[in-house]
DNA sequence: CTGAAAGCGCTTACAG
DNA sequence: CTGAAAGCGCTTACAG
């Protein structure tokens, strides 16, 4: 490959001049600029990525840590991931995807080498153990997701308190008196998903509050399981009118279960999920639903995290907490309640 | 952050030799080796990439393309990143992940800049544009999938022929003589998806062979037009007694329409499909499957890459096309046909 | 407006 | 067994 001295040497002109001719970082002769561009231009120059990292600090890459686990539901996992590449690629940027199970070790290796400017957490638990080593990184640090201690880094979420809220207090006035609500497994609580918590107990505070009666129950991550929780839920409580989802595994298994019973959506059941549109879409689910935007949080936190890794300014500003707000999209699957499902 | 001289001081000795000392690339004194490695522990040293990949024209990142067009079926990518990510790990090595639209363009940067060592190709096209930039390339590249010009690179796939001819015998042994096919949206056959026609036309072949009738339909990637298309086709060929099924939404979309038609599996209908464990795990397919092993091929296609990219020797190897045998995963969901099914 | 030189942080022949 | 030095390919003060 041929190197800035090549096209110094084609140019008849020094490095240096090269070198500012195509970074137009200083005033170069109209003459010189051509002459260099089109040195570099017949040489196919592009420049080596390694030596720039090495001079400028800087290496146009950033980190994206996620983790998959064994139980988990895969197919939600990759709108979040586009959302942070195509975004960082808008703004100049590489994306490293690291899925390694060690994260705290990923993480160590990828800032202590220095091979990402910045770096994008997802699969935030709520006491992460790679958020002190991301705090202590040189480079700064975005999360998609919300843990414990939001000290030192920028957060974006969806804010699953007011999603709980809002799914309870649409379903309660309709007339709705008594919900159940299908969130994740509970090896997803224990693994520290503050969503499943969160978005529950703002939903149970909030069906308190109003009077009406939720009965809140962990899901399962795959098939059949699901399916079989959600026959189970709907035997146990067959006063109850309406079902809120917090958990896409179960939003996909739901067709087939309503479908089972005979059940009518929303004539017999009222349905609201939280997912994203494109899962939507995929999985057809005739759902009224929250958006979790997973596209929306990747773009998010990557354009913050790229201003702090571009500007020292920004890098003094104080760390920020983003909730995006939730979207209530209707597909019609929820109306007022039959006086009795049973 | 700490660097190689300030080990080497803080070990008293010379930046070569602690080099030296942390490689094990030559011998050194047990003696100085321990403080070295206390000063480097001390220090909490880590090579800077960036230097190190300037020094040795090694960066140990492979770059994985791949596309993602608005129309597919995304559920089912997520597990080839991962085996490609998960083995490049488990070699040394890290993963930047490109997505851009623009594959050209894309392959171009990351291989000119040297940011990485190798590139996995995936979505290949039969008439891949990307190729002949990959060829050209000084980095070694891969492909999951099959083009219509394998030369100058490695080649990984599942064998969609053999893969048509197992689903074919196999219902006709149980003895079917009609049979309906549904592959991938017609517009993937268009963008030069080969798996699409490979397996048909050598599901065809055998089938003539056989005297089998076979009816070859394109599919749909979305619910729920996906569904409408099983429905539609069932009517069509009331006489068909055996479903085959190389499309990964008709296949998550089947079992509510043999259910909405009241249709037994195998009793009525014999169903195969094609797609990985994890993806009929997630879904619940209760169906009988070619395995479609993509974290297999992720992984055939890395370990081949590293070797290429390791060895001066293995890069003068003949450049190979590796098929993976379809290997039929029975979830007893083929019998004998009925006499028939209308 | 342009050039010569230093420096980024490594590795690795070259010498001893 | 160890050290001094060159070199990887850039960028950017420093001089003019």
């Amino acid at each position: 490959m041929a190197t800035i001295a090549d096209v110094a040497r084609e140019a008849g002109v020094s490095r240096s001049t090269a070198s500012y001719a195509l970074s137009g970082k200083r005033p170069i002769s109209e003459e010189v600029r051509r002459r260099v561009l089109a040195a570099a231009e017949a040489l196919a120059y592009t420049p080596n990525a390694g030596a720039r990292a090495l001079a400028t600090a800087q290496t146009k890459v950033l980190g994206l840590l996620a983790q998959f686990h064994e139980d988990e539901f895969a197919p939600a996992m990759m709108q979040y991931i586009l959302g942070v590449t195509n975004t960082a690629r808008d703004l100049g940027y590489d994306t490293l995807l690291v899925t390694e199970a060690d994260g705290v070790r990923a993480l160590r290796r990828v800032t202590d080498s220095r091979m990402v400017d910045g770096v994008v957490l997802m699969n935030i638990a709520h006491d992460d153990a790679r958020l002190p080593v991301l705090r202590a990184a040189p480079q700064p640090g975005a999360l998609v997701g919300f843990p414990g201690d939001c000290s030192g880094l920028d957060v974006f979420d969806l804010d699953f308190e007011e999603t709980g809220r809002v799914m309870v207090e649409h379903l309660h006035r309709l007339g709705h008196r008594e919900l159940i609500l299908v969130s994740h497994p509970e090896h997803v609580v224990e693994r520290g998903g503050a969503y499943v918590w969160r978005l529950r107990d703002a939903a149970l505070e909030r069906a308190r509050q109003l009077g009406v009666i939720l009965h809140a129950a962990y899901g399962e991550s795959r098939q059949p399981a699901v399916g079989r929780l959600l026959h189970h839920l709907l035997d146990t409580y067959p006063a109850a009118t309406g079902l809120l989802i917090n958990n896409e595994a179960a939003a996909a298994a739901l067709p087939s279960v309503t479908y089972e019973r005979g059940l009518r959506v929303p004539g017999d059941l009222s349905v609201i999920g939280r997912y994203s549109a494109d899962f939507a879409a995929t999985f057809s689910l005739p759902y009224s639903f929250v958006e979790s935007a997973p596209d929306r949080l990747g773009a998010m936190a990557v354009r913050q995290l790229v201003r702090r890794v571009e500007s020292q300014a920004a890098r003094q500003e104080p760390f920020v907490v983003r909730f995006i707000s939730p979207e209530l999209v209707s597909r019609d699957s929820t109306a007022p309640p039959r006086p009795s499902r049973a």
